[in-house]
DNA sequence: GTAACCCTTGACATCCATGTGAGGGGCAAG
DNA sequence: CTTGCCCCTCACATGGATGTCAAGGGTTAC
């Protein structure tokens, strides 16, 4: 499968594809005139990336994560292993405060309701 | 209190709140020389604004949302009511893309343990 | 071989919350 | 009055993931 493939089956744009490549994130194998070629575990890789994008993880720190499920060392694996249990600090603590934040936005939604509903009374 | 003191109540730079008033999520008074005053609602205010904008909406959005708290009327809180309902949505997806996210991370640090393990023994 | 469509790299543009610095005024204590 | 520290506005810079455009080559089917 070639970019615009894998774009459409991940629904992420080529050039987020290629970004993530240039990231270190994905590895692609390349054909003899540089066109990238990709297979199912890609699809695997960018639904993965994806989802620790959209936890706020920078590019930076996922390439520290993930790459060393493919060529994995001691050392490497001991660093991403830090690496991830701050990172799930991390995690643990954007989950408090959207819960917090979805706590608030009740509060208020209440708030509103009862003022139209006066509203309506007058 | 003018806006240092607020800034170290809230942890908040004076950049950002002045930027924040810009966007109008923050109203405060002026003295006749310019400079802005604050009291224990402005606090409360900001809080509330930090977490809003840490849970990904934009000032806009909560441009929108919380200053019909200040001077309220109907066709504002239909609106507000209306944001907020999509936004509520919004919160609730990164919440479930954020539980997601740190099962992944958690498998990703259980083959990583498991790798080291294994590699102590040979 | 040529049309239609995919791919390549490179570079500049965008959004948004913040940082930063310049140039200038406010206010309290010595 | 001066020193020191706070404040003001304006404006340009930053970072990170993406969009977009340009100039060119690959691949496939007719």
């Amino acid at each position: 499968m070639r970019i615009g493939e894998l774009a459409v089956r991940t629904g992420v744009s080529r050039r987020s594809l290629r970004y993530y490549e240039d990231q270190g994130l994905l590895v692609s194998a390349r054909s003899p005139s540089g066109q990238r070629h990709y297979d199912e575990e890609h699809v695997r890789r960018v639904r993965l990336i994806r989802s620790f994008l959209a936890a706020g993880m920078s590019s930076g720190t996922i390439a520290e994560m993930v790459p060393c499920m493919a060529e994995p060392s001691r050392g490497r694996a001991e660093r991403a292993l830090v690496l991830m249990g701050d990172e799930r600090e991390r995690l643990c603590s954007a989950l408090d405060g959207l819960a917090a934040a979805r706590r608030e936005l009740d509060r208020l939604i209440e708030v509103n309701r009862r003022y139209l509903a006066a509203d309506e009374q007058s």
